[in-house]
DNA sequence: CGCTCCTACTACCTCACGTAGTACTACGGA
DNA sequence: TCCGTAGTACTACGTGAGGTAGTAGGAGCG
């Protein structure tokens, strides 16, 4: 899993909270236009980004009209799981990582932790 | 929490199994022979990489006559886990994060978690 | 027909990191 | 006393990623 950049990560974001909002994919236009708040960037900056990501794999692209419409290919939560295991292969002892990493949570992620892990011996992964 | 470059992370890893065989701060000249086998490196390039590492709060050093001695100034499993919270960081649902990666986990380090969460409830971080 | 919108391509800057050379100093031995 | 060895500090260069954006050219609308 490659890591990505500041604004990658901003864009990424956007595109996440739509997907959370219900909204479909988005154009470069839209996506420019959610950013316009926080960051003045020229909308070729704002393509550039797209598209990258479109081919580091984060985002899938369709047509739509002339215009490309770009949807993550993975969700927020899968990605920041992806970066956590990634880290984690970074250790021969993976198990004293975890250890450690599960001491260092807040306790409140510590009981939602639990709670998944629980799940889990109900229902194995699929 | 800054990531860290390949060589720095062997370096850090040459320090580290330091650690682990209960031997001391290492000279730039010791983890160069340490590392021999592996890479062929300029003794300043890990003398170069050594004080990066120090400079970015990794390492800390001491004199030893006219040489430092480094020692890593955290545990891999703490550099490890902290890596993992940076992640967790990224997200603004970390609940949900924190759920996914439990699911990602092998099931044998998701018994491990789970141990770990136990002492948790028993003996609350100092 | 010309304006507007969108894409594709190219480009430039900065920074981190891998890699290493040079200059200078201190100490131990001939 | 003088040299060589080993160490340090400082500087430097190449590369790749990522932030940022300009230009060229096609498609559609008024």
């Amino acid at each position: 899993m490659k890591g990505l950049g500041e604004l990658e990560r901003t864009v990424m974001e956007v595109l996440w909270a739509r997907v959370d909002a219900g909204q479909g994919a988005a154009t470069a236009r839209e996506v420019g236009r959610a950013l316009a708040d926080e960051r003045d960037l020229a909308h070729t900056t704002v393509m550039t980004v797209l598209d990258r990501l479109a081919k580091k794999g984060f985002l899938h692209r369709e047509r739509d009209g002339r215009a490309w419409r770009y949807r993550p290919v993975a969700s927020r939560a899968s990605y920041v799981a992806e970066l956590m295991l990634g880290a984690l292969d970074l250790t021969g002892d993976r198990n004293a990582a975890l250890a450690h990493f599960a001491r260092s949570v807040p306790a409140d992620e510590a009981e939602v932790l639990r709670r998944a892990l629980d799940d889990l011996t109900k229902r194995p992964p699929g």
